[in-house]
DNA sequence: AAAATAGTGTCTATGAGACACTATAGT
DNA sequence: ACTATAGTGTCTCATAGACACTATTTT
């Protein structure tokens, strides 16, 4: 994302001089981590992963995947390496959302999380969930359109999940995000797998969108964008006319 | 933005003893700065306001106003104090952009930035830059839409400016922002004063879109949108027909 | 009166929504 | 044959762009 920068100013031994000398601990410095909402779209709801905190503080609550920035590496590496290290996920859809930094949010010390999202079809997202204390939780969104907010999680059985920190502020932003996202980026294609029917796609963007989208205007739209490859096969099995199945079209480099 | 959170888990004293017991250094902590892209429309150009730098290192170069953040406040109010600081602006739009953190990008240590992006009408922006070291960088978009990207900077005489680590691409990610949620949120009246003309809006529009407008149809738009009240007044002193002066309509909470 | 911009009315093109109709699989 | 969804064609309505025309100020 950001561009290597290359040229420096004066004269090299002076800089060079100065940086030897430079004491980063004259700063305070805060801990810094990151947080990923892993989001996908299933059966009409929405759900993201989070695990059983085992640890103070808010043990017994759920949060969401992440840790401590290493010394070593970016920011979109770290967020990388917490989806691979907590969900054994890798080559996912993955953006920086927001950064929370309120003072009190973390009870144990100053931390300033820089959250992620990622999106994945539902079939990796139960793979990933299949680990030892990840757990599957349906987000109830109480708003409409891209108003914000906190959101309402559920496991399984329906029983409300707490959430840890500000992480329900995390994920509905990751909502907000999509949403906001969904009628100009192709992230639509994340949710699903390599191949998808038209009504499959459109069950996703309604899902995420949490209203029913028109069906004829929808196919044009998405027929129309150049962005769906029609495979020529038809789906198998089900108990109607089967649909053909497209493929999402990434976009050569023009 | 975030919401407070309350509810805390486990008996107290246990959670107590932990949080007492618990030692922030056992975990890497970088630097984190907070850097402010204060950016204006004035005469069909985009300016932004950037000092240039008397340490090293990018000694010479010029840099966005920014600054580390300090244990006590929160990221909004870091940005804040920075503009407050270096400008003397306060009360202005302010809204966190995106968050910067490659190994690299700065040489004396490790800096994790969160970048913000703050908007103002011309005027005062001009007493902004009174200030002793500040410079009027005008904006150069090498790009139409939201492809993102660095961009370049030119003082007042045209020459090209050089920028301290990867602060072209803040400012490029702030016009970004700044052009996506144009025609969404009601950001452009945040580059007026307190009243202006329809002409007037709508050359800021275009100004930040970086190509002209419709007029009929953004006299339409903006009109239908219920965000102008009219003041029933008039410019003065211009020689042609005066047209009405509008002012933007605070939305009451509804 | 001329110049310049403000503001209105209307026609057209485009895209979304609605709806009717045909097509093709499984049962 | 029946059911359920796929997919096409067409009409209507809302909105953006284009354009013509009138209005009002200073010089």
């Amino acid at each position: 994302m950001a561009v290597k920068k290359s040229p420096r100013a004066a004269t090299p031994t002076d800089e060079q001089r100065f940086l030897k000398g430079y004491d980063a601990s004259r700063f305070y410095r805060p801990s810094v981590a990151v947080d990923v909402a892993l989001v996908t779209a299933v059966e009409g709801e929405l759900a993201t992963l989070v695990i059983t905190r085992t640890e103070h503080p808010f043990k017994g609550f759920q949060a969401l995947p992440g840790g401590f920035l290493r010394e070593a590496e970016g920011l979109d590496e770290a967020a990388a390496r917490q989806l691979q290290t907590k969900t054994g996920l890798s080559g996912v859809y993955l953006e920086q959302l927001y950064t929370f930094g309120d003072v009190g949010r973390d009870p144990r010390t100053r931390v300033v999380t820089v959250a992620y999202y990622a999106l994945v079809d539902g079939n990796r997202f139960r793979k990933a969930t299949a680990g030892k204390d990840a757990i599957t939780a349906t987000v109830r969104v109480p708003w409409e359109g891209e108003t914000g907010g906190p959101v309402e999680l559920v496991d399984a059985t329906g029983r409300p999940l707490r959430l840890a920190f500000d992480h329900d502020d995390v994920i509905g932003m990751a909502i907000k995000r999509l949403r906001g996202k969904l009628d100009y980026a192709p992230i639509g294609f994340q949710l699903l797998g390599d191949t998808f029917t038209l009504l499959e796609l459109q069950r996703v963007h309604e899902t995420v969108l949490g209203r029913p989208v028109n069906k004829d205007s929808f196919r044009r739209r998405m027929l129309a964008s150049g962005q769906l490859d029609a495979t020529g096969r038809s789906q198998r099995g089900v108990d109607h006319r089967p649909a053909e199945l497209y493929r999402f079209a990434r976009r050569s480099a023009v």
